[in-house]
RNA sequence: GGGCUCGUGGUCUAGUCGGUUAUGACGUCGCCCUUACACGGCGGAGGUCGCCGGUUCGAAUCCGGCCGGGCCCA
């Protein structure tokens, strides 16, 4: 045990937290392999390394860490992975940005390797954050979705669900970024609200409207409702396109909505998903008018080669000049949009590659996972439920994993590589075996490349070991931490590939977390300017007291705000646990400590109690994920119960080397002990400092998790009846102008049996106490009554609040030694035990004296002069 | 427009499958520098639990409607 003497006078965070980084060894976070412990695996959510690791993500990886740390004293083999999801536009864009390039200004190996480097510099800077956070990161578990060791995993994952049927290529309609030039999926689609026009026009002698007249040329139907009257004579009919000449058929659908504009549409390949949908139910022909880069493609005639935006300029002038358009409305849309570059989407016809959704099998494995809270679940349900195309995974980008086949050009066959040969990437080697089907060694490769989220949706897999064999060694993991805005992207894509390459779920549970918002209450964003950086707090007030507030700032799941006065008293609470430290060593270090010691004082017997209550709480907390109500019932013990009452009561015995000092001691040192380790998961730094103080050369990480339990029904009521006259004593002093530690006089505790507080009241109050159990001398007169609803409601129901009346009604003396039964709405009712209490004033009788009660227990006080 | 979620003293927040006086923090006011701590202790003021209606002996809590915020989507 380290001198108290020696303990600065403040807890240094800055000195303390930089200290404990530098000793501690990253092996002891390593999971291990071979373990008979039970598995506590974590599919921990890889992030993208924009090199800023934000407050979003310190508050997912401070409920992980509380949990990973948690888990470890419980006795479970953790395994607390890093993962990195490198692949994506975000870096490719930002590549351009910082060389003044477009990708196609250098080779595509060239362009990667900018990638690359970039996504390096990023994940250092990040990691030096996650330590910073003290976060117990198994770090020889961590994985780079870049690497060939990973992506190759992600290139078997395709072969695989390529041969099971699950992924397929064909032409269909997608989302597409012109900007981007990429296809893009469901998930990656933002919305704007727009304003646009609404355009009248003459079509072929009827009136239509659209927003979109730049597709004139993509129109393969006119639509109209079959109920409405005003087209009936339209069924049937061909019409014919302005300005272009040829004939569309006109087909009936419920969909069209009679009320909008003229009750008319024309359908395009495509507009938007309407289109698509009656583009498939009608069988309607296709017609692509917009190309890969945005421009008009041939069948817009003279329009060629226009990008949408002129050449719609260019068709309604055309319609004016011929008197085709009738009138302009001014019309709010939302648009969809690119959710990285913001550019409106086209949905083009391409040939891509796409995973089969079957949403029966992601419903049933979402519904065999525990959702953390609840709710969350309903949201996956519900996306799944509207799905209604399958998740397109090709890309049209540089940065990725390439898509590992080849056709043959001479039949076209599509040749995959050997397993073993993995990772490939076809645009530079070529397949090892001719084609299988015309023997020809001629090949493509795909050029496309995978979705990022192909990446990302296997975390699972790579962390428990899968190798391309059935279900890998340590799956499922037993826990998926993340936050709610991926729900329908990550979870959902995780689910998918789980099922479809294993066979089942992938987790056990799935601990869902809230957004930070900022100190506005709004989505921390640059434009706002609300954004709170995790450096900026640690600078200031460290890293467990940010993982304070991570802890306490809302329950588990909700959205949290962020609020520098939650770090600030996260750090007070430092000051004072740095405090209580510092008194407990003092205490210790001088001698008479003695670990068999017999707790024999009522204090003593009352503190372990409640120490006992706060493990039982806090370990329940934590059993449930409730960090907040975990931590604060840390913090409550702490503060309340052992520095501000029980610490204050024994003070006197410490002092003054009793007898009892040793009951005191020991009580006092099993207390902090058990919160060193309470506090370990979330303040690691704070609880390990502490703890090295009290046990030279041991970690508090190392430890066991506390199990001590202490039952002992008369101390608990005693002893809070002790606390309470305490604090009403006190608020006597202070309620007639004393300090707290002015002399009092004679105080009389009359209770109902003997209680032997080894004068702890006396010595706290500085007074002269005597205990007696005898009846106190005093007239008593009846102020009020005190009504159990709890016992009344249940036995009266209607008849409750006349039974209280009835009560009510007794005369002084009957309510003081009250019946056994009651007349109630002329009844004869029994009157059920602590159905009510009584409360009471007192008259002075013979010496003056000031009473007060704690519930049965009479105290007076009789000031010396 | 839909789904989910939230609305509790000046601010943030706990409690929400009904039950005595609604939790805590910050702020605020008053007293106290008592040998761990003034980054402290003790005490006070401050709430019709968003609004309206319903169920009930009893509603912050359950039901319906409305208003407002947030997230995700159309």
């Amino acid at each position: 045990m380290v001198s108290s003497g020696q303990l600065p006078k403040n807890y240094d965070f800055a000195e303390v937290e930089e200290r404990w980084r530098n000793t501690w060894h990253d092996e002891d976070h390593y999971f291990d392999k071979n373990s008979k412990k039970p598995q506590f695996v974590i599919d921990t959510p890889p992030p993208y390394p924009t090199g800023n690791f934000h407050i979003g993500n310190a508050l997912n990886w401070c409920y992980i860490d509380f949990l990973a740390r948690y888990k470890r004293m419980k006795g479970f083999n953790v395994m607390f992975p890093q993962g990195w999801d490198c692949h994506g536009l975000p870096t490719e864009v930002k590549v351009e940005e910082i060389n003044h390039i477009t990708k196609n200004d250098v080779s595509r190996e060239e362009f990667r390797k900018m990638c690359h480097e970039l996504t390096e510099r990023n994940i250092s800077l990040m990691r030096l954050t996650l330590r910073r956070m003290a976060f117990s990161t198994d770090w020889s578990n961590e994985y780079i979705t870049m690497m060939p060791d990973y992506y190759g995993k992600t290139q078997l994952s395709f072969l695989r669900m390529l041969k099971s049927g699950y992924i397929y290529q064909s032409e269909h309609p997608v989302n597409y970024c012109i900007r981007c030039e990429t296809a893009i999926a469901f998930a990656e689609v933002a919305y704007d609200d727009r304003e646009t026009q609404l355009n009248y026009f003459d079509f072929d002698g009827v009136e239509i409207a659209t927003t979109r007249p730049e597709l004139l040329a993509a129109c393969v139907a006119v639509a109209v409702h079959p109920a409405d009257e005003r087209y009936y004579f339209l069924k049937n009919k061909k019409m014919k396109v302005p300005l272009f000449g040829y004939e569309v058929p006109v087909v009936l659908d419920e969909a069209v909505d009679p009320a909008f504009g003229s009750g008319a549409v024309m359908i395009c390949t495509f507009g938007d998903k309407q289109d698509v949908h009656w583009w498939k139910q009608h069988n309607l022909a296709l017609r692509k008018a917009i190309d890969r880069r945005g421009k008009m493609t041939a069948i817009a005639g003279k329009y060629e080669g226009l990008n949408t935006t002129d050449c719609r300029t260019a068709i309604l002038d055309d319609m004016r000049s011929r008197n085709i358009l009738k009138r302009q409305e001014n019309l709010a849309q939302r648009v969809g949009t690119c959710w990285r570059c913001k550019t409106p989407i086209e949905i083009l016809s391409e040939r891509q590659w796409f995973v089969k959704i079957k949403p029966d099998e992601i419903q049933k494995a979402a519904h065999q996972i525990t959702w953390y809270p609840e709710h969350m679940l309903l949201r996956m349900e519900n996306w799944v439920e509207q799905m209604e195309w399958d998740w397109c995974i090709s890309r049209q980008r540089i940065f990725a994993t390439p898509i590992p086949v080849w056709f043959c050009k001479k039949c076209g066959e599509i040749v995959t590589p050997d397993e073993r040969d993995l990772p490939v990437d076809p645009t530079l080697v070529a397949p090892k075996h001719p084609c299988p089907k015309c023997g020809t060694r001629e090949f493509d490769g795909e050029v496309d490349v995978l979705d990022t989220w192909m990446d990302s949706s296997i975390s699972v897999l790579n962390v428990t070991g899968w190798d391309g064999n059935g279900t890998p060694p340590f799956f499922p993991a037993q826990i998926r931490p993340q936050g709610h805005d991926i729900i329908r992207t990550w979870a959902f894509y995780t689910i998918l590939r789980s099922v479809a390459l294993t066979g089942s779920k992938p987790w056990e549970e799935i601990l869902v977390n809230g957004m930070v918002l900022g100190e506005d209450g709004f989505k921390m964003s640059k434009s706002r300017g609300n954004i709170i950086i995790p450096e900026e707090i640690l600078g200031k007030y460290g890293a467990d007291a940010l993982r304070q507030w991570a802890a306490m700032g809302a329950a588990t799941g909700s959205d949290i705000m962020f609020n520098w006065n939650d770090v600030v008293a996260a750090s007070r609470f430092q000051t004072k646990m740095w405090n209580i430290t510092k008194f407990a060593l003092m205490q210790l270090e001088k001698g008479d400590f003695d670990q068999n010691a017999p707790v024999t004082a009522l204090a003593d017997k009352w503190l372990l109690v409640r120490l006992s209550d706060t493990i039982q709480q806090v370990s329940a907390a934590m059993e449930d994920y409730q960090f907040d109500t975990a931590l604060k019932a840390i913090r409550e013990f702490a503060w309340d119960t052992l520095a501000d009452n029980y610490i204050e009561l024994v003070k006197g015995r410490l002092y003054t080397g009793d007898a009892s000092r040793k009951s005191a001691l020991l009580v006092l040192r099993t207390a902090f002990d058990a919160l060193c380790k309470m506090l370990a998961p979330f303040t690691p730094y704070f609880a390990e400092e502490c703890y090295s103080h009290l046990n030279k050369g041991e970690s508090v990480h190392k430890q066991s998790w506390v199990s001590f339990t202490f039952e002992d029904e008369a101390a608990r009521n005693e002893g809070n009846m002790l606390a309470t006259i305490v604090a009403e004593v006190r608020k006597y002093k202070h309620d007639t102008g004393l300090a707290l530690n002015a002399p009092l006089g004679k105080v009389t505790i009359y209770a109902q049996h003997t209680i032997n507080d080894l004068g702890d009241t006396g010595r706290t109050l500085n007074a002269d106490v005597h205990w007696r159990t005898d009846a106190a001398k005093l007239d008593r007169v009846i102020t009020d009554i005190a009504f159990n609803r709890a016992i009344i409601g249940p036995v009266f129901r209607k008849q409750a609040q006349a039974f209280m009346n009835a009560i009510k009604a007794l005369p002084p003396h009957q309510l003081a030694n009250p019946p056994k039964m009651i007349t109630v709405n002329e009844s004869e009712v029994e009157i059920p035990q602590n159905s009510f209490a009584l409360k009471f004033s007192y008259m002075e009788e013979g010496a003056k004296v000031d009473v007060i009660t704690v519930g049965d227990v009479i105290v007076t006080i009789a000031k010396t002069a």
